[in-house]
DNA sequence: TCCTCATTTCGTCAACTAACGAAGTATAGC
DNA sequence: GCTATACTTCGTTAGTTGACGAAATGAGGA
């Protein structure tokens, strides 16, 4: 039951939803997803914690840089259930297809220049 | 996603649940999951209205007794993909089984009975 | 070594949620 | 009609959550 909620409350978040549904189409660091969401570095965060925590998604580290992706072969069986219900359950939404489109520009740029954006 | 949200952060709850899994036998009136969640009346009228609003639930009201059920064939396709698999999510959960095994009792008694519970 | 900078942790505040009991609504039985 | 009662609504309270900025962490480069 500990399990099902982590899962459960993980996705009663539209950041955190949105955030998955961005990482369906591979890798992201920290700073796309800064990019992305449009709220503070500490904010977002918190959020893939969250995620992590319900094995829904990785953490790798890559000197400074923290890289997130989808829950792979490796995660518990109820997380990847839930993954694949979320992710078909958004197929159709509006702010999911924003977010593709934004995403789509924000992964042509390197790094050095995205952290660059959350100063301002 | 306010319909997806509206799924997730009802079943974020691990009252509400055990409520689903419990009409899952088949309606339930208001006292009955009184009984089994031992929490007011109010209080699980309240979370039983959240499942409700999700689409997860719905409710039938027969002279003074309110009956429950889980959504069936009209229900969205989102609230009963969510219902599939929360109610195969936690086939094997301990809590669940708990609650099983005291509704099988619940059901035996008439509602009258019942009602008077939870007055003590 | 020292500095820079991507990220995380911490402390705080506002908003939300779950719990309760009291009061309100509505129905069955007299 | 009147009463008892099954349920819902309302108001309050305690605990949780999400947001931020400031400070801590830790890796890369000068």
């Amino acid at each position: 039951m500990r399990e099902f909620l982590a899962i459960t409350k993980a996705l009663s978040d539209e950041t955190r939803v949105r955030a998955l549904r961005a990482l369906r189409d591979g890798e992201l660091c920290l700073c796309h997803l800064v990019g992305l969401l449009e709220l503070a570095p500490s904010t977002v965060s918190k959020h893939l914690d969250v995620l992590c925590q319900a094995r829904l998604v990785e953490r790798r580290k890559d000197g400074r840089w923290a890289h997130f992706r989808l829950a792979g072969r490796a995660a518990p069986p109820l997380a990847r259930q839930a993954l694949r219900w979320v992710l078909t359950a958004l197929k159709d939404d509006v702010t999911i297809a924003r977010d593709a489109k934004r995403l789509a520009t924000l992964r042509g740029r390197d790094l050095k220049e995205l952290a660059a954006c959350y100063k301002s």
